[in-house]
DNA sequence: CTCAACTCGGAACGATCGTTCCAAGATAAT
DNA sequence: ATTATCTTGGAACGATCGTTCCGAGTTGAG
């Protein structure tokens, strides 16, 4: 039998998510990670491979630990309206304070660098929008069934447009926006999408 | 008298924008800019200073030719509504199809980047942002003072709206999103936007 | 105890990074 | 024509890039 791994796998990926996540892929050296890490060079590419391969690694993990908890918790949601407001108060929240302050979200810095040419990135990408797309969309059912969205309102083009303002969010944010004005926005956004004669 | 220069920097510059605008900051080297434009390094560092300088220096050029005159059409636009319903057409178009299709918006790209860390990018993201909100927010008053907006509707919250949806096309254009989807998701919104006594 | 199987530390690879420097060339006022 | 001033080509700098390789160390089954 051989030797077993000195170190834990996921502790390290986790690490190698901050630094990508802040610092984006071109950015971030190998060494970053080995200093990081606290790994050297030899564990780091018999585990994960190369760097392109650690991104990826890296990007999954985001997308499962960080985005699809909150996409699930926005879809099963029973409340509709209020769900959505949480979401959008949370994703504000971590944003502009905590440990990821002005960090914004891995996935969308993704789109913006050259890390996106990657196929095996781009997939996850489209995967990220599709499920953020679809919990919108479940939520926006939900609120129309529960209470009535205001007239005209299709769930499923809302939950595009909801979408997209969610990564409008996350730019915004790396830049420094204030959190009371992101705040302001989606909360005036929301109360447009209920029904007029709803208290 | 000295010599003089034997190429032209606007035409230069200019070129430097589309490699920082495709590729963003960290993954464009010198020797890319030095193909690129056909000047060797003594004449680029001569003219530009480091690569940091370029980088502000392209990125100032493409807000100036590129978002500005876009901004100054949409806030000068007499007809409200349909002023912004170009705009975002405008704006689908360029993202999507044609010479720049997939580039995404060098701002918008930026924002997502570790570029945003240099005070003087910082300063042209937050001047870009308020520019666009600025311009979104006269075509609204314009829109409100000619036909009415929905009721309810500020036009300084659904400037931010707007402007944030922005970002968010940007974004997903650049990883390859429909041009028809975007433009669905912008028509819709529009359209609520619009007083329900409208034609 | 032996040994095959694997991990780890660390040196080393060639390539590319951003930047600097200098000699040669070009220019226009004197 | 001379000269001061600037531009240009291109070599070269040390640093860092991502990656590979090998010897030494560690493990557990036989």
């Amino acid at each position: 039998m051989p030797d077993i791994k000195h170190f834990d796998p996921d502790a390290a990926l986790e690490a190698v998510v901050r630094l990508f996540w802040r610092q984006g892929a071109a950015s971030t050296g190998i060494q970053d990670v080995v200093t990081a890490t606290g790994l050297n060079r030899s564990s780091l590419y018999a585990t994960f491979g190369g760097k392109q391969e650690l991104y990826r690694a890296a990007l999954r993990r985001y997308v499962e630990q960080r985005s699809e908890p909150a996409f699930r918790r926005l879809a099963e949601d029973e409340r509709g309206l209020p769900a959505i407001a949480d979401f959008f108060t949370g994703l504000i929240d971590a944003r502009c304070s905590g440990e990821y302050a002005r960090w914004g979200c891995m996935v969308s810095n993704a789109h913006a660098g050259a890390e996106n040419s990657d196929p095996g990135v781009r997939a996850v990408l489209d995967r990220h929008h599709e499920q953020l797309r679809e919990a919108m969309n479940a939520a926006l059912v939900t609120a129309d069934a529960r209470e009535g969205l205001a007239p005209g309102c299709d769930p499923g083009t809302w939950a595009d447009l909801l979408a997209l303002l969610a990564y409008g969010v996350n730019l915004r944010s790396r830049a420094g926006a204030d959190a009371r004005d992101l705040s302001r926005t989606v909360t005036a956004t929301l109360a447009s999408l209920g029904s007029p004669a709803a208290p």
